[in-house]
DNA sequence: TGGTATTTGTCCGTATGTATC
DNA sequence: GGATACATACGGACAAATACC
């Protein structure tokens, strides 16, 4: 539940797009009008605003007006990040999903591993492998390593379930930034052994940076997907061009 | 080159971190020292601290400060989007990059390239595709498409030179926003002729999806990358987790 | 063609809240 | 408790682009 009232504003008008009652093309009450119905001034609308043309829902076009340019996603159900994460999405589709726990350990960051994950060498981490499953689907390996002295007391049985909860709940960790890189990586035994590849010899790899709010980096996650099931959604403002 | 204060604000920001004059976990001045450094209002100033945070180079710590976070790319000297574009990385790296023409058409759209692009059935485009290549190494085949009543008069020799240059300065179109999909998939016979695989039967592929400051779609792009070189970077702020 | 109203973009100043040290 | 630093919110002013008459 968002405290800030520029945050509030920003759900209630998403929920209308999503909603269909602001209709892709239109163009949305000007933000006076909406200054007048959330009694608010016009710089926590435009807030608001500002927040749902990042996120892709509207564009803002000088002197006309803020047009709806969101669209229903029409294109797969385990599609990810940007506008919506798996986990909104499984809600939505009312999908099954499930964790298989395949190792867990407890080690010392070596040169290998700050290599790989930019921890510094001489920490300790909680390293596991678990399968991810859709629908009894295996779609994603993770290999997940997490500092030991920020997430403290992790089990098998945890990881299970959901660490988030864990993190959120138990531990009151708040993740406020991540860096994500996708990369397409060829295949190992690993993937062969437990994703549905088809003949496939490459999995697109997310690797996810990402950092608590005293800003210590404390997890590193690389995701191995099955390629068939793998979208990853971009949406940027005032960009440059993708390529020169 | 930026006119609003705040842009110029946060590029002179952003080109410090860049340079390590504000060094990676560093707090940095506080928003007030800006102030009076920049004689503008904390409004001003905070708008730049939030670009920046938005592109992963600080992070706010309400009470503490704004933290550094941003380093410089250890990666693939071919990284691509989010902070780094290519362009910029071929400045920085001085490599040397060009382009081929395959094919360039001038088509009308039918359902099968609706369902591709989402450009309406009956309007006229241009389609064409490219070989992009760093240091003579194919990297990326291009297959553009573009809304001829928007981009007019394209030809096969502007599309080997810098579409984008004839775009801004000859028509005078400005891209505001775009959104990108990233998806692992079968390579097909034009991959496997000009791009070198190495054995992988797969290609990364970003589609791309451009407005101009109207508001209208006028290019579709689908590029499909090396895998080996392919690297596609996003950051986040107050993220859900990316997993469940 | 021109003038006026509308709408978004930028900027400023101020006040108050909240977290940290 | 007090000082510092970021977070939220309000209100006002003017600029720039657009729409309308």
């Amino acid at each position: 539940m968002p405290k800030a009232k520029y945050e509030k504003i920003y759900q209630i008008i998403k929920e209308r797009i999503e909603a269909n009652e602001y209709e892709y093309q239109q163009l949305l009450p000007s933000e006076n009008t909406f200054v007048t119905e959330f009694n608010s001034s016009r710089n926590t609308i435009r807030r608001a605003l500002v927040s749902l043309a990042n996120e892709g829902y509207v564009q803002s076009l000088q002197g006309k007006g803020v047009r709806v340019i969101y669209q229903p996603h029409r294109t797969s159900q385990y599609s990810l990040s940007g506008i919506e994460s798996l986990y909104e999405s499984t809600q939505r589709n009312q999908t099954i999903y499930s964790t298989k726990v395949i190792l867990f350990v407890k080690l010392i960051v070596d040169e290998k591993i700050h290599k790989r994950t930019s921890f510094p060498v001489g920490e300790e981490i909680y390293y596991m492998q678990r399968v991810r499953f859709l629908e009894n689907v295996p779609l994603i390996i993770d290999h997940n390593y997490f500092l030991t002295k920020v997430v403290s007391h992790l089990t098998a049985e945890i990881a299970e379930e959901s660490i988030y909860n864990y993190l959120e709940n138990t531990l009151d960790i708040h993740i406020t930034t991540a860096k994500r890189i996708v990369t397409v990586e060829p295949i190992t035994q690993i993937d062969e052994e437990y994703l549905q590849l088809d003949g496939l010899n490459c999995v697109a790899v997310v690797s996810n940076y990402t950092y608590n709010d005293d800003g210590v980096m404390f997890e590193f996650t690389q995701s191995r997907h099955s390629p068939k099931h793998f979208e990853f959604h971009q949406f940027a403002q005032r960009t440059r061009p993708y390529l020169v």
